[in-house]
DNA sequence: CTGTTAGCGCCTTCAG
DNA sequence: CTGAAGGCGCTAACAG
């Protein structure tokens, strides 16, 4: 494994003046550059990291931290990161956090802080406030994607927006008996994701001088999505429409209809958030937030804090669009 | 942010110590280590990685290597790789790479090279012999997941046998018109995922004394399994079953099959590979492959030898199972 | 069992 | 523009 000084023998130069060629931070005359460039790619030479980071205190790494790996929108929000990372020459770190206190705590109070890395990336985390200090603890640039957090520099769709738009949607086409499946209301904190959407489907609602009732909670997954759906269709005056907060939960809502006998969107509309791929084979109409996209725009903001920039000044929106993929349209009475 | 020697007065005892207490290694009085692991906790004190990486040349992180990171498959791998890091205390430094040679080499050559990592896991990523001799360069444990890869230690489900199980269970129902998606023989290797998948296909129907046809390259998304089966469902002698090398195909199998109005199992019979969550709700008869499992296995694999163990001799076969959930039957005629 | 003391490999003032 | 040299924070002999 060539170290610098065998680079710096090789071209006949100091270790200084290798460092700074390859860093390409300070003054080098061009011919010594390049003949330490040639003699760098001949050994193979790369430098450290470790060696590197601590002479320097970055480390071209950076954290991402998420609470699922295996459901679409955190690995698709990832996959953006790693694009837009890997462009920069940046590496990834990353921490997948279960709801396991203990554990959190070790990933947050531990690994975060004995790895170097440049910045982090949360993906939808939910922190409490011991977690939010240990983040801004760490000194670095932090990017939240994915829900308001006001202890945190965050990047999010305006989540009460989406929930109003999905709902307004719904009611403009005539819809007066709309169910919601999304958030707990118990277990979610009020800033949530989900409790957001939730609320801007109230609100919606409520504006509109209809009650609010048919809320189900559920887990954000097809099968969540499903069985919440087969409750508020068993009801004897089931709604017309259902606004899923999530794709895979509105693919769920769109099984459990079809299982029912009912058809969308003659018999049911039903409208989801997110973008998910699988939305067009089930002709799903959704609020779509470009995931992908999410993270790209979160790998930017924390290299450009990384170059200088300051942090963004309060927190950055990002852009959602109604795409209408037919699952909805006016009820039939 | 507190350093070893800030502990080392804390306690009252020597950096060296300290050291020992922590890191478990060398031997400490109860007393001694009592008050050092006292003393880091007070003062929040953390190894900087960067530090004790370069004095011990371990890092406590593993790379992990992967082609796509929003594929069920990938990801899902990642997620249990992730669980069972995680738990023993590895972080992982995650590495996407694209098709394009650049990018590869840079990832190859710079950047795995240059950040410390102490083993690498690669998933279903098929490496030319340049990319392997360079991961074989880094010194450190490697395993490759899915993808029998000659210069590497694999661990890999036995994909020839996954082949032929699946159309021996559409040949055992009684189907003699079958066909294929999945591998491009042109483009895919033949050592690859796809290509052992198909072959296994191809000799279970050359055993039986049936000719192969119907066999449709696709890219292993739910849009490419559909136009597959879009085409071969149209002609004129169309199939009785097909057998799809994945569940995201196989899915898009079942919606072109719907679209066309046949009915599944009654009309068409179809078959994928994976154990993906989706095709519980689609009834999809599939082989599971554990995705999960392989990841866990693969990151035990790495880390027992980095703990000194040998590295597997030979290769690893994972576990899979044909998972009847109705999309198959008898043909009709 | 514990402290002292070299480095690990690189970066970065500071002179020249 | 270039080289010499100290030090980043920790670990691993080596004495004691």
């Amino acid at each position: 494994m060539a170290g610098i000084d065998d680079v710096a023998r090789a071209a006949g130069v100091s270790t200084a003046t290798v460092s700074r060629a390859l860093s390409g931070r300070g003054p080098v005359s061009t011919a010594a550059r390049d003949r330490v460039l040639a003699a760098a790619a001949r050994l193979g030479y790369v430098v450290s990291s470790a060696a590197s980071s601590l002479a320097t205190g970055r480390t071209r790494a950076i954290g991402v931290v998420v609470p699922f790996l295996d459901r679409w929108f955190f690995s698709t929000v990832l996959a953006g990161i790693s694009d837009a990372l890997v462009r920069r020459g940046y590496d990834i770190t990353l921490y997948s956090v279960s709801a396991d206190p203990a554990e959190r705590r070790r990933v947050f109070d531990d690994h975060l802080r004995r790895r170097g890395i440049d910045a982090v990336i949360t993906i939808a985390l939910e922190l409490d406030a011991e977690e939010s200090a240990s983040l801004r603890g760490l000194g670095i640039p932090i990017v939240a994607i994915a829900g308001p957090n006001p202890l945190l520099t965050t990047l999010t769709v305006d989540d009460l927006a989406v929930g109003r738009a999905a709902t307004a949607h719904l009611l403009g086409l005539g819809h007066r008996r709309v169910a919601h499946i999304g958030a707990d209301a118990v277990t979610d904190a009020a800033s949530s994701v989900p409790a957001l959407r939730r609320r801007g489907f109230e609100e919606t609602l409520a504006e509109a001088g209809i009650a609010v009732r048919d809320v189900e909670p559920a887990d954000f997954t097809i099968e969540g999505g499903s069985t919440a759906a087969a409750r508020v269709l068993s009801r004897v005056d089931p709604p017309t429409a259902v606004f899923a907060a999530s794709d895979e939960m509105a693919i769920g809502a769109i099984l459990a209809a079809r299982e029912r006998g009912l058809r969308v969107p003659d018999d049911v509309s039903i409208i989801g958030v997110d973008g998910h791929e699988l939305g067009r084979w089930f002709g799903l109409t959704t609020v779509d937030q470009f995931a992908r996209g999410q993270g790209e725009r979160a790998a930017d903001a924390v290299l450009s804090e990384l170059d200088g920039a300051r942090p963004a000044p309060g927190r950055g929106t990002l852009p959602f669009e109604l795409v209408d993929r037919g699952s909805t349209a006016p009820p039939r009475r």
